[in-house]
RNA sequence: GCGAGAGUGGCGGAAGCGGCAGACGCGCCGGACUUAGGAUCCGGUGCCCGAAAGGGCGUGGGGGUUCGACUCCCCCCUCUCGCACCA
């Protein structure tokens, strides 16, 4: 083809331009939210706001670059954009770093904000900064504070003794959520369990609803859905009392086999029942039963976690089953959990596995009640347990029903009868918000020896978060010790009162967060309603999955909480989720003790912002991980050098001219088809976050730009259209270049935003010619350039008067001929 | 164990719908230009047979549906993620 190309264009230089647009938006303002309707449509497009815990890494690499593609699409679209920022600022790793470091958690946290703000600022992305907050600030978690009184008052928060999961290096108890496989999800330590007075957020109560909307809830949460339907574990079933023989206590049992009530042989609680000691006092068994007490405290969530256990201890009264007055033994068994259900059992070992093995551990009868369709099955012979289907036996009023299909009969009966009732079970368990460090949202409630517990008027607040604290952990809030904070007045009695020391979990922090970002200076209230109902749902929300059972959960309950108490006028917060992989240096996960940190600053000093962007979103679907080891941003950069190239000399060889001039036919016109439908194409790889399909479609068109240039066929008008499109379409990718080349080299005053995303032809775009294949027997013998409009006829013609065609229908039959016009003719000569 | 998702060249990944498997890029091979090239440009690149023309084989494995299967159905294997004694 051509030589070198002399290079007369000054190379590419993302180091000198990247700096220059950064600081041109700026001013322009390019990039603020508008309050007033000015006609255009809404968009709120949300990235997850990031953790200051040092300087912004390549995991905010990926996310901001999808997140800040996706704004910069709908704002070129002509959408009035949201996109804001601010920081997730209380926290743990906060008080631990600047405890290893001896700097104050303030000092550290806002020095990281400083330092990510300016890697935000080098990085290019698209936020409006005058809504930035953190939720340290007073000016913030005042209104965490009231959201948490609004709570207490609707009888949503409150304080009870139970058993929390206690994490001895951090020295504080963890949500449910936040453990991790039996261990402290932030440093790995195996939780202990304490039983500890603690506050709660009353999430089960939300329990139905957060799972009934998750079916109402938009693109992108598919994934999300479904551990948030897991981590609630709805389960339908009936509740049943049994009685205790010798006490009289009424127990209920929740089970999810009504149908197997007639196979119970057996009865056990949890270890932690508050019935046990009773029972076991009045069975004769208390001293067995306190060993194994006392061992399962001791052993705690180790021995749990250690396997299926089956020991247990009798506790030497019976139960009655309510359905046929048998009497069956009590045991005490860790296996029986006193977070689920009632933390009592009805043990079935002929169709539950782990009651079969306990009743074989302990020589307890094994009856069978639902007999399989297939065989006879005896319990004295059995194996294993039988969950499947098959017919009811020795069920009183329902042999021969037909099991499971028999369980709503099963407890309409058990209703009637009154022994029983339907009931729904949740895994779920509410929200434990206290922790006892230090750098947290204060809890607004007084502790008044008269009043017992007062919260703060709303007027009081912000509670502020004392700076003068001891804060090294020692297994009570530092707060604690701080007696300018604790002592108080009581807000109701007036008299010597003390404040509450624990603070928040910082997941609280993030659940109303983008309700704020809608009127984020606003000093009467946590949001402007007007402000909330212009912005809210949030239309795109952009983030790791890793928050698919944390974040996103508690947000959605808040959201619900505060459509109940009237607040907001919708139950979802985001309608849209893109949860974007994880970015792994060889395979794993980047971490400096592995030796595999890739950093950020550097790359972004090595590549410049947009190679960077463009490597990230060239890499693959969004939604999967990136291997920084295997995407090398050479072959990105490579191309942007010649987008630079072939804009620069379409520019110079267009110069004076207009897009839309004549396209002239031959190479002009096949580069403005070329040109619509490249348009077309990435147009609609936007909408589905196909960034690299996108970015693949913008280097064809790079090429056959450049090879027109060098070819010296096209038109002016024809090397200037395409020369636009591909710079327009490229400022969601690589902004900077794109805004250097669009005013710089082709001329326009104003940033391609406000050109906005070009429109196609669709006659332009439209494929002229098509590739009609012929095959023979389904395989591959012709392709034949045809006109895109062609008849059945015709196409059926061409295929069979092809020469390739005919040589493999030699000494055949032809039995008929598939047409699919314009693109396939299959011919078929094997019988059918 | 339960739930979800994924297996395509040496690598990242393409192929809404059943219709040219491997777009685009990396890497590699060859060439051009060069004092030089780890810059740039051009060409090639799934595997096998063949000098070529051409042919055969090919989307984790096995079956099936269909004129036609990466795509749909059944069975199996492997991997990733979430939950994990949930009654």
């Amino acid at each position: 083809m051509t030589g070198p190309v002399p290079t007369r264009v000054r190379p590419y230089d993302p180091h000198e331009i990247e700096p220059k647009w950064q600081e041109v938006w700026e001013r322009e303002g390019l990039f603020l939210a508008v309050e007033e309707d000015d006609g255009r449509p809404r968009f709120y497009c949300l990235d997850m706001f990031p953790y200051p815990s040092g300087d912004l890494h390549m995991g905010h690499a990926e996310a901001f670059a999808i997140g800040d593609a996706i704004a910069r699409f709908r704002w070129m679209q002509g959408y009035n954009v949201l996109h804001p920022i601010g920081w997730d600022a209380f926290g743990l790793p906060a008080e631990n770093a600047a405890i290893q470091r001896g700097v104050h958690p303030k000092e550290w946290t806002y020095r990281n904000i400083e330092r990510q703000r300016q890697s935000f600022r080098r990085y290019g992305v698209s936020f409006d900064w005058t809504r930035q907050f953190n939720t340290c600030d007073p000016e913030y978690y005042r209104w965490t504070q009231w959201l948490f009184l609004q709570f207490y008052k609707a009888g949503l928060a409150y304080r009870k003794l139970a058993p929390a999961n206690w994490c001895p290096t951090d020295q504080t108890v963890l949500a449910n959520e936040q453990v991790v496989g039996g261990a402290c999800e932030r440093c790995g330590t195996p939780v202990v369990r304490k039983d500890l007075v603690q506050w709660f957020f009353r999430i089960t109560a939300y329990a139905d609803r957060l799972v009934r909307d998750l079916d109402r809830l938009g693109r992108g949460w598919e994934r999300a859905a479904t551990m948030q339907r897991n981590w609630i574990g709805r389960s339908e079933g009936a509740e049943v009392r049994f009685r205790i023989e010798e006490t009289g206590d009424e127990v209920p049992v929740f089970t999810t086999r009504p149908d197997t009530l007639w196979g119970v042989t057996f009865f056990a609680f949890a270890p932690e029942h508050p019935l046990v000691p009773k029972l076991a006092e009045v069975g004769g068994t208390a001293e067995p039963v306190r060993e194994l007490l006392d061992r399962v405290q001791r052993e705690a969530a180790a021995a749990r976690e250690a396997g299926p256990s089956r020991e247990g201890v009798a506790l030497g009264v019976s139960a009655v089953n309510p359905v046929n007055g048998e009497r069956v033994p009590c045991f005490v068994a860790p296996y029986v959990l006193m977070e689920y259900g009632t933390g009592a059992i009805m043990g079935v070992p002929a169709h539950d596995q782990r009651d079969f093995e306990f009743a074989r551990e302990h020589g307890l009868e094994v009856r069978v009640v639902i007999q399989p369709p297939d065989r006879e099955l005896d319990g004295a012979s059995m194996g294993e347990a039988w969950t499947g289907e098959g017919r009811m036996v020795r069920s009183g009023p329902f042999d021969g029903a037909r099991s499971p299909q028999s369980i709503p009969e099963v407890t309409a009966w058990l209703e009637r009868e009154g022994k029983g009732a339907p009931a729904v079970s949740y895994r779920l368990r509410d929200w434990l918000i206290s922790r006892q460090r230090y750098w947290g949202c204060p809890i607004p409630i007084v502790h008044c020896p008269s009043c017992g517990e007062v919260p703060v008027p709303e007027e009081d607040l912000p509670v502020l978060l004392p700076d003068d604290v001891d804060f090294s952990p020692r297994g009570e809030s530092p707060l604690a010790k701080h007696e300018g904070f604790v002592r108080t007045a009581c807000p109701r009695c007036g008299g010597e009162a003390r404040r509450e020391t624990d603070t928040m979990d910082t997941f609280v922090d993030s659940s109303w967060y983008f309700l704020r970002y809608t009127s984020p200076r606003d000093d009467r209230r946590a949001f402007d309603p007007e402000a909330v109902r212009r912005w809210m749902p949030v239309d795109q929300y952009t983030g790791g999955i890793e928050h698919a059972i944390l974040h996103l959960l508690y947000a959605r309950f808040f959201t619900k909480v505060l459509y109940d108490l009237g607040y907001v006028d919708f139950e979802e917060p985001f309608t849209n989720l893109l949860n974007q992989g994880m970015v792994l240096m060889g395979g794993a996960a980047m971490s400096k003790s592995r030796g595999n940190l890739v950093e950020f600053a550097d790359e972004l000093a090595k590549y410049g912002a947009d190679v960077v962007r463009a490597t990230m979103l060239f890499a693959g679907p969004p939604e999967d991980d990136v291997d920084w080891a295997t995407v090398s941003p050479s072959g990105v950069q490579k191309w942007l050098g010649r987008v630079w190239r072939a804009v620069h000399e379409a520019a110079a060889a267009s110069a004076g001219q207009e897009a839309a001039g004549p396209s002239g036919d031959g190479a002009g016109e096949g580069l403005r088809r070329l040109a619509h439908r490249v348009t077309r194409e990435v147009t609609d790889h936007f909408e589905r976050f196909r960034f690299n399909l996108a970015i693949s479609r913008l280097m064809v068109l790079t090429g056959e730009l450049q090879r027109a240039v060098d070819g010296g066929s096209a038109p002016g008008p024809a090397l200037r259209d395409a020369a636009e499109r591909l710079v327009l379409m490229l400022w969601p990718i690589a902004p900077h270049l794109s805004e250097e080349l669009w005013r710089e080299v082709l001329g326009h005053p104003e940033s391609p935003v406000r050109t906005g995303w070009p429109a196609f032809d669709p006659r332009l775009a439209r494929e002229e010619e098509v590739v009609l294949v012929a095959q023979v027997d389904g395989r591959v013998r012709d392709r034949i350039m045809v006109r895109a409009d062609a008849t059945e006829e015709e196409v059926r013609e061409l295929a069979l008067a092809s020469p390739k065609v005919a040589r493999f229908l030699e000494g055949r039959r032809v039995q008929r001929v598939v047409v699919r016009a314009p693109k396939l003719v299959n011919v078929v000569t094997r019988g059918s």
